[in-house]
DNA sequence: CAGAATCCGCAGAGATACTG
DNA sequence: CAGTATCTCTGCGGATTCTG
């Protein structure tokens, strides 16, 4: 087995890191994911503590690279509506195993924190 | 089904991502699933572009969490070495579906950009 | 060798105000 | 309503230096 000089080149999760973990973006997508088709003052409303431009941001992103789908209709008052596209919605199984080890790892990790903290 | 007001923090996965999927994290993970027990300074080659300060910092994290267990000895010269713990291991599923993902996903996110960036 | 300490730059987050 | 336009500010991360 030969030994690749970079392990973080390497690293086959590295990429999908920057593209799925970055930050907001899963709350975003499961809110569309749990609660499907949204607006943006919906999507605000969801999440209350995020700014308009960096949910603007994070949407574009989202939308550039093919996980959300963006439809605008130029009414009066305006309307943009947000959904997962397939691609997207083809996270699903990876994040409920993310949540599946959550079960059981935050408490874990919960404990070792106190464990360390004191020393 | 009732709605959570925030779910910023009813997502189940946010929590995971700042312990699992914050910088560096995932190479140093990687590398010590990889290659198993190493010392800093293998970890240091391989990891080329990290610098002592941030590998020190994200090891303490790790540390700190469960993750990653360290044991020093103080000799002449000093020797530290870093292992994967059982809970770090219990990872493993969970980043080979993210591979996984990314073996199909990735493509397909590069096709999005392209065809977003010509408009 | 394995780090701690210090200084520094800057990207990205947040707050606020404005517009088609 | 659905964003943009500025501004500020914090925290990550890099570079450098020092030590047991």
């Amino acid at each position: 087995m030969e030994r690749s000089p970079n392990p973080e080149l390497a690293c086959p999760v590295a990429p999908v890191v920057d593209i799925v973990f970055s930050r907001w973006t899963t709350p975003i997508l499961w809110a569309l994911h749990e609660y499907g088709r949204q607006r943006f003052g919906e999507l605000e409303r969801l999440l209350p503590t995020i700014t308009p431009k960096v949910l603007t941001q994070r949407l574009r992103q989202l939308e550039r690279d093919g996980l959300v789908a963006r439809t605008y209709h130029a009414e009066m008052p305006p309307r943009a509506e947000y959904e997962i596209t397939p691609l997207g919605a083809s996270l699903g199984p990876l994040f409920a195993q993310l949540a599946t080890w959550a079960d059981t790892g935050l408490p874990e990790v919960e404990r070792a924190r106190q464990a360390y903290d004191s020393h």
